[in-house]
DNA sequence: CACTCACTTAAACGATTAAACAATTATTTA
DNA sequence: TAAATAATTGTTTAATCGTTTAAGTGAGTG
């Protein structure tokens, strides 16, 4: 991005665009963050847990998928710190996470399925 | 999600929740939007272009990719109504789209990066 | 009319990803 | 402590996705 030129000037500032701005890695890490919600089914948990707080064989049963599978997902979404846990007894408790970006990926989603024209829940 | 139960009764409204509100096809179709900026270097280029107007080749310099790998991922994008192209003579020229799926993705990532400590355009 | 440039398309390869299944860990209860 | 249940982990298989290479289309130019 230094001192490179365009290959055509038609007098944009294009590549000024990138200069002292994001840098590579944040495209990375923003990127990161949809494709967390980029699978239909992880994002149907997302939703869930942005509304309940539940077990996973029964987040299993609503979104009718297997245990192991909704485990997994489960986790891809914990780590990114996008859902939060609780331990009671024998089970495992999800619920959305208190953070930032899990606040920014509801309201996008919602805005998301407004602008589609669904149901708001 | 009918007249199902439960595996466990926690007293959550678990199953309600997707009763009467979303459809399956509204979380896959908004799961497709995220996808398309799930991917850094379609990110890259939707926030460029949320930003400027310019040709393939241009964008590639600026995103240091091949002419061909741009084109994809213009296409995709395209496709989807995120960015809009317009021809002018030898060059085909792109930009974002004007639509809310647009304006809203690019809101989302502007706030993304700014909950992660970037510097905004 | 041929040449060049800008872009698109198509095919192929490599890498990532999800789902299904089996096995393991951990906790409660008998 | 043994049995039962909930959840996690690891593995395999299949599919999806992104990139690259090469060929093809079309517009402008000498």
């Amino acid at each position: 991005m230094e001192n490179k030129k365009l290959p055509h000037d038609h007098g944009t500032h294009t590549l000024e665009i990138f200069k002292g701005t994001y840098e590579n890695r944040s495209f990375e890490d923003a990127a990161d963050i949809f494709s967390l919600v980029s699978d239909s089914t992880r994002l149907k948990i997302f939703c869930l847990l942005c509304h309940t707080e539940d077990c996973v064989i029964n987040i299993a049963a609503a979104v009718q998928m297997s245990s192991p599978a909704v485990s997994h997902h489960l986790r891809v979404l914990k780590n990114a710190r996008l859902i939060s846990s609780r331990k009671a007894g024998k089970e495992v408790y999800y619920t959305v996470a208190d953070t930032r970006e899990a606040e920014l990926l509801h309201a996008a989603v919602d805005k998301m399925m407004e602008i589609r024209g669904c149901d708001t829940l």
